[in-house]
Formats: C-alpha cells, structure tokens, sequence
DNA sequence: GTAATTCCTCAAGTTAACTTGAGCTCAAGC
DNA sequence: GCTTGAGCTCAAGTTAACTTGAGGAATTAC
C-alpha cells in the first residue's frame, strides 16, 4: 500500500513512466522513495492520477488541476469527503464551461447559423438587451478576450 | 472589398498581424497581393477569421477549422447557405462536445463526487447497464484513450 | 550471483500555435 | 520626393505538456 513501483502505477493509470514523472515536476504527485532512491507510490495516487487524467481530458491545464488538488491533504490518504470536496468546485467550473458552451452553440444558431454574421441585431453581438447597454458598452459571449471578434462581425 | 491591406484585418478582427499571417500557412486564408506583393484581403476574410476565431476559442485545433473551412468556396464570396451549411457541421461536433461534458459531469457527481471511485457499482466505470455488456465489455465516458483511467478507478 | 529488467537523472527534442527580431521593401502623407 | 509607418521574409524563440536518449544504478528472476 505504501511502495508500488512507478511501473506499476505506470501500468495501472495508462499513463507512461516519463508523464508520472513529469507530473511529480509539476507538483501533482509527492511519492515517496525507497532506500535505493526509487519512487514508491501509495495506492491513493492511483486515484489522484486518474484524477489528473480526467481533468486533462476536461480541458483543464496541469496548473489548474494542481490548483484543484491542493485541496486534497498530502500527509494521509484522501477520504470520502476530501474527494468530495474537490469535485464540487470542480463541478463548479465543468458547469461554466458547459454554460458557455451552450451560449456560444446557441448564438451561432442564430447568427452564423443563419447566415446573418452581419447583422445589428445578431445574437452574437447583443446577447442580452441591447437598450440596457449604454455607457459600459456591450458584453460579449465569448468574454473578455474576443470581444474585438463579435464587434467586428457585426461590423461586417 | 477586394483589398484591405493586413494591418485592417488585424485591427478589425483583434487578431496579431503575425497570426493573421500564421493562419494563411496554415492554410486558413488565401489572400491575393497587389503589385509590390503586400497581401490584399476581401472583406469575406473578416468573417473567416472570426469564424477561426470562435472556433478556436471552444476548443477546436487549426486542423480541425482548416478541415471545416474546406466546405467554404475559395473563388467567390461564400453565401448564407455556405455559412449555414458550414455552422451545421460546427454545430454537430459542439453538441458532442457539450454532451461529453455534461455526460462526465453526471458521472463525477455520482462518482467522485461521492467518493465511491472504488465501487463496481461506479458511474464512472458503468455509465450505461452493465448486464448488458458481456462481450465487448464495458463502455467508457471518457472515450476509447481513456479506457484504462476508468477500469483502474474501478480497481481502487 | 549474474543477467535482464526496471528505475534514476538530466539534457534535449517535439507539437501546437504563435511571437519576436533582423534586415529590407512599399506606400502614404505633406 | 522623401520620411515614416506598414509590410515582407525567414529564422529563431516561447509555452505547455510531454517524450526520447544517454549513461548509470537498483531490483528481480532464475
């Protein structure tokens, strides 16, 4: 419980030796070593591996998910409710991703969908009430970062 | 319409000169050139670009967008239904993407986020019904790649 | 007890998606 | 008509997330 091997975990996750390894690097996993100076693994970073696993397929950065499991204690095995708590802000931010994901199929529904991307009243532009919008100008779907992309569409 | 200079299209989609110019290696525009071999956009571009742009922020790579763009007519202005035939296929891969998120966040409420990762019984392992599956085995959330994250959850 | 595995470290390579820089040419303004 | 801001090309650098390789030590198997 306490010394598997890297090969094992290795075998066990699907990962490959050099990404373990790799992870250690980036803070992820803390294993142990042995008197010969090998990695020694406990069966709890199976599950913590898995873990990064699924995040990553999630789309979520190693610095995200190392965030994510900080939560988790390091000095004993993860319980119940340690795991509990992890997942919940993860669910947190899989909601939002899937909220933005949705806004963004359904604006293109109405907007390149339609073939309108030129339009003033395109759903990208104006997702929510234009009028309402006066000195802080628009907001965008896609945040921050893109609002250059939908007001230049509509200029178009 | 047929020839605005790059500087225009960066500021106009809030793109980086150098990425405008990346994306035309990579074959996501084709700009002409004028006579002292500066490149000339048409105003067509605009869209385009927004397109990868839109794209690329839900997640989809350069080759993928390349491969969706390829349902766009090179010669002429691509038309409504171009677009909306375009967006349909966009559409397709955005609902699957939104389906797989929300399937894994069903399956880590009731998986991880009991923290019951150990049980047979695991959404995670056995999202649909087990005793229908003897020959083939089981089925995975997290596709064909991540088959071994899942069983070895199970395992723990 | 020795041969075959497995593991170790550290440096360098890899892919995607761009950016930066050098050195040089075009084009637009006054 | 020339200065100065855009553009051009091509090579090299950058970040994330790993992999590969070299050279050597520890384990395991028989």
């Amino acid at each position: 419980m306490q010394n598997l091997p890297i090969g094992t975990i290795a075998a066990r996750t699907g990962l490959a030796v050099s990404a373990i390894r790799y992870y250690e690097d980036e803070g992820l996993v803390h294993p142990g070593r042995n008197a010969g100076g090998q990695r020694r693994y406990e069966r709890a970073d199976i599950r913590r591996l898995s873990f990064v696993m699924i995040a990553q397929q999630l789309g979520f950065s190693i610095a995200e998910i190392r965030n994510a499991l900080a939560s988790l204690p390091e000095g004993r095995t993860p319980t119940k409710s340690d795991w509990t708590r992890l997942s919940e802000d993860f669910r947190t931010q899989l909601d939002q991703r899937i909220e933005r994901l949705q806004n963004l199929r359904n604006a293109l529904d109405g907007c390149i969908g339609c073939g309108c991307l030129s339009l003033e009243t395109c759903a990208l532009y104006n997702p929510t009430d234009r009028a309402a919008q006066k000195g802080a100008g628009p907001r965008y779907l896609l945040g921050d970062s893109s609002t250059q992309i939908l007001s230049e569409i509509e200029k178009e």
